[in-house]
DNA sequence: AAGGAGTTTTTGACAAAGTCCAAATCTCGG
DNA sequence: CCGAGATTTGGACTTTGTCAAAAACTCCTT
């Protein structure tokens, strides 16, 4: 949690108890919605504000602290780990949602030949299936 | 149109003015989010409830005649061209979309050392930049 | 340690994109 | 042309998120 308030220090944020147990809810569960982090955070300071949830997430996600993943048909989805460009593998059946190495290597897919005149930058790549639980149910 | 009808009933579809109408828009319009389709097809027939553009958007979409891309921040846009697995480029500020010829040759990135246990159909590729137009503006 | 400027948080209204449901209408095979 | 079964409609509702103004808080300065 120091680790949390030092995060936000560096990035010139004030802290706050929101700030610090959002940092921390998205740290101990990654891809969970704004809503189930509501859920964490109240389980920890009592309460907290839609509104704040979303302030927070936003203004974190701005700064590059933590990362917004946004599947089809989900509400958007954050996480902790930045930086190292992983990607995503998704359940079509129940949503599972795991992170995936970069198939390819480093920044692959960012090759695409820069095409129509666009400047790219940044490659999202989500894998969709079905998880291991969800095949066995269907059987 | 005669196209649209025999798609229709290759997939045994009742064929109904509303679904040729959709279609016809789909294929006009690529990346037309259901509102610009439900517009298209009210110049067209006059008009048609929201709730059966995503009716026959969906059922479309289930059968595989058409196709849902959803990028963050919008609503979902559908598409006529399926089964060449190309992927899309979004631009950041305008939203615009154009198709991408798949960076790496067929179907690549599916290549996903079928990661933990998932059963895994489809990699979806979204580059992110900024588009020739608003790359003008900002400067 | 207190004051205050500037941020955050809260509250409540609002918006966009879809879905749910029941009633009315239409399609297509016989 | 009929009727069973599918589709379309209209309206309420849900989910996810944003806007705006007032209250509360953080942190710098003294």
């Amino acid at each position: 949690m120091r680790d949390h308030e030092d995060t936000l220090r560096q990035h010139d944020l004030p802290v706050t108890a929101q700030r610090v147990s959002v940092l921390r809810a998205v740290s101990r569960h990654p891809h969970a919605t704004a809503d189930m982090l509501a859920e964490e955070v109240r389980a920890e300071l009592g309460s907290i504000s839609r509104q704040s949830v979303y302030n927070v997430l936003n203004v974190l996600t701005d700064k590059g602290i933590i990362r917004r993943i946004q599947p089809a048909e989900s509400a958007a989805l954050y996480e902790d780990r930045i930086g190292d460009n992983h990607h995503h593998l998704v359940c079509r059946t129940c949503g599972k949602t795991e992170d995936v190495c970069c198939a390819v290597g480093a920044a692959p897919c960012l090759t695409a030949h820069s095409h129509h005149g666009f400047k790219i930058d940044e490659a999202e790549v989500i894998y969709w299936g079905t998880c291991p639980a969800c095949q066995k149910k269907k059987r």
